[in-house]
DNA sequence: CTTGGTTCCTGCGTGC
DNA sequence: TGCACGCAGGAACCAA
């Protein structure tokens, strides 16, 4: 499931492979995977296209192209970019691929296929509802603490669901959700507007330490994550709650439990956690 | 305006 | 051992 520390890891990865690149061909094997254009125009405008760099907000990959357009990827739960030799075999998941200008393959493989493709101009942003109505996101200027206060003193909802709102906040999952709230040490049913100004203080830097440890990381592969070179990341032995059902709290020993929050399966120590 | 429920999708863990 | 079942969850969408 990745998350921004997810995706800012592959996008690391790739970008000096793919930066420069020219798409030579592309070969869709699932089209409804191309959400945006038609899939015969979204084939036409990409063919004979260079690359320019690759970027990410929040959870979305942002492939910048020469005549000025952008393939936007999101990788929803399973979702996965591999950068190949044409001689390597693909994955069985492998639904579209981009082949490049130097015998090497940009592919997209996805299980559950929940992903999205969509290549749009800078004039067509705005139709990308999520990518252009994002919030800030954790570790830039535009998140401080003055946002984040003003923001859960609006808000009447559980703090767990506020912080997975990407309108609010960019590039937050069920994972880092659950590991920011486990460090500031505030449970997920709390309504937002009932954190006192301590713990709202403790919650912004929890949610920044907790983005950047997992980028430090390589990301979390707790399912089915795998970096662009196709390796797990290591942030999993890090996580403090997170899929740790009946084990341990690292700071108390009580057990963690686990419920559904904001519709959300939720990790969280009943002692640790007010 | 808000929030909660449903839908999409398939591999895998669980229990009988 | 085999099979049925339900869970995993990001985001669009709809209803209240």
């Amino acid at each position: 499931m990745p998350e921004l520390p997810e995706v800012e890891t592959i996008r690391r990865q790739l970008d000096p492979k793919v930066a420069g690149r020219k798409i030579s061909a592309v070969e869709i094997g699932l089209p409804r995977l191309i959400k945006y254009p038609d899939v015969e125009s979204f084939c036409r405008l990409l063919e004979g296209q260079t690359i320019l760099q690759l970027e990410r907000r929040g959870k979305y990959l942002l492939f910048r192209l020469a005549d000025g357009r952008m393939l936007v990827i999101h990788l929803r739960m399973t979702g996965r970019l591999y950068y190949q030799s044409i001689d390597e075999p693909r994955d069985k998941f492998t639904h579209i691929v981009f082949k490049l200008d130097n015998g090497f393959e940009l592919r997209y493989a996805d299980i559950r296929t929940l992903g999205t493709l969509e290549l749009v101009t800078e004039s067509e942003l705005p139709r990308l509802k999520g990518l252009h109505g994002m919030g800030p996101e954790p570790l830039t200027e535009a998140f401080d603490l003055i946002y984040f206060s003003e923001l859960m003193s609006k808000r009447k909802g559980k703090v767990k669901a506020l912080l997975l709102d990407q309108r609010w906040i960019g590039g937050l999952g069920n994972i880092y959700v659950d590991e920011s709230l486990a460090l500031a040490g505030i449970h997920p049913e709390r309504l937002a507007n009932s954190l006192n100004a301590d713990e709202v203080s403790r919650l912004y830097e929890a949610i920044n330490r907790v983005i950047k440890e997992g980028i430090e990381h390589g990301g979390t592969s707790f399912r089915d994550y795998v970096d662009g070179e196709g390796k797990a990341g290591q942030h999993q032995q890090h996580l403090r709650v997170y899929g740790r059902k009946k084990q341990p709290c690292r700071i108390c020993g009580t057990t963690i439990e686990r419920h559904e929050v904001a519709g959300r399966g939720t990790y969280y120590c009943p002692h640790c956690q007010k």
